[in-house]
DNA sequence: ATCTAAATGATTGAATCCGCTCATAACCGT
DNA sequence: ACGGTTATGAGCGGATTCAATCATTTAGAT
């Protein structure tokens, strides 16, 4: 039987406040405590999370508490394993008590939750990715720090001229960046601030790791971050024969192998 | 093929902590990430359930963590409507245009997402709540700016020492902040820096609203603010009759109305 | 070195969940 | 008042997950 459009919305907005306070919630749960069929609750949590109040899960739904930070989710869906890889190798470069950058971008990302799931001890980390931010605040004996700068919604970091600057009162152990891509003429990024940030860091840090999956291999980008890879460790799935083909100017950098699988 | 106790020992720790971070994990995902089969994730996740480490659900797993305090979502879900009043007369003080510093807190939080539904253009705002900063990325012309600090997990936000100073390079038209309380002792927060911020809004910004629910009237805090009212105004679902029961000192405060019914 | 017990992956049948469709009932706009 | 629309619950096929079992491999103890 239908019933009125304000008992739906009130519905709905009570399954989203229980679940809340609740964090997960099965749909029989869900449907015994409303009174509701579990097709009925199954509509409603499609509703809920189209509107991104809420994440569907099998069998019941959670709280987006942590998975707000979407549209990064959605980049670290893509060449997963790769990613994974490199975070773990990345994550074993790291020592205890060490003080490190973690750049924005999904596959640094990986390293922060490897280094998450190693538990890693000690650590002083400055990144500008909320999303790594959130991720390694699940470190409780972790210092996460955030720079100031313009907030970019679409990809969930701070940026801003003020930021490269703001690095140079920092003293790295380690540096993990991304890219936009590299070939025959050397690192490119996004964006100019992004570059200085790039920049600050070889002075800044003892070792700059580039962390790129092999897709970014060969490929261009709208600024270009070194002619060469001079300077840099390099952290990738591609192999040496990949990066020969695109002629990638290595300099004297270093190739960091891959764990091959499992941790 | 069987393997070091050791290894599994420190594979299903790693799995806990993973989950920590990210909340909720389908059995495939970690299957996938660990290079392990479902059936050993499963088992892996039938021992850690065992040990309260996290809560099977079906198709994977989340952490109890999420449980033991109060998100930023849960602390949203209560009092929503009166949040929800709050939020949307905050916003109509905002006129385009304007530069807004909004603080952390669920409270100051509805006001953002009031400004975002009401479309108001070309803001420019400072916010150390990432929460915040996330809603008002939906506005597209809005410039929204991330204060450094440390990142505090636990709240989404991001505080520190130097928060405070660099507010003073600021000139806001209006500054919304929250509060734990207020009562016959005047007005208290929660944390020295966040104090700190509130004092340098007050030099700063042309009006400092102070965004408070009625159940926070009578209300003690660690850190005082102001031992008086005077200088802020007052944003609150709480009635004149309560604040003088409360015998909150009012000083020059002025009292502002809440919109009665909902757009 | 040898033996036992533990850990793993594959398989299988049962249980559960999902998406879809359809009939019904009653809200809501005209 | 009335017709269109919408919310609901039930049923069904298909997909997914689960628990249990079993063979295999090897760590760890004697």
């Amino acid at each position: 039987m239908k019933v009125p459009r304000a008992v739906v919305e009130a519905r709905r907005e009570s399954i989203a406040r229980l679940l809340a306070s609740q964090g997960y919630l099965p749909v029989q749960d869900i449907s015994h405590r409303f009174g509701i069929s579990e097709a009925t609750v199954r509509r409603d949590l499609v509703e809920l999370a189209s509107r991104n109040r809420l994440t569907r899960t099998h069998g019941g739904a959670l709280t987006d508490f942590n998975r707000r930070f979407a549209s990064v989710d959605e980049r670290r869906a893509t060449e997963a394993a790769a990613k994974s890889a490199i975070g773990r190798a990345g994550a074993a470069l790291v020592k205890p008590g060490s003080t490190l950058y973690v750049d924005a971008g999904s596959t640094p990302l990986a390293v922060a939750e490897s280094l998450v799931a190693a538990g890693t001890s000690g650590l002083r980390i400055v990144t500008p990715s909320l999303a790594a931010a959130q991720v390694l605040a699940a470190l409780a004996d972790a210092e996460v720090h955030i720079p100031a700068g313009l907030y970019l919604g679409r990809q969930q970091m701070v940026a801003g001229p003020k930021a490269a600057k703001a690095l140079r009162g920092w003293s790295f152990d380690l540096a993990f960046v991304g890219a936009e891509g590299v070939d025959r003429d050397g690192l490119h990024n996004s964006q100019d601030d992004i570059v200085a940030v790039t920049h600050a860091l070889l002075e800044s840090s003892r070792r700059v790791v580039v962390c790129l999956t092999r897709s970014k291999v060969g490929k261009p980008g709208p600024v270009r971050v070194a002619p060469t890879l001079d300077g840099f460790h390099l952290l990738t799935d591609a192999s040496a024969e990949d990066l020969r083909r695109a002629r990638v100017p290595l300099g004297d950098a270093r190739l960091l192998p891959l764990s091959p699988i499992q941790p």
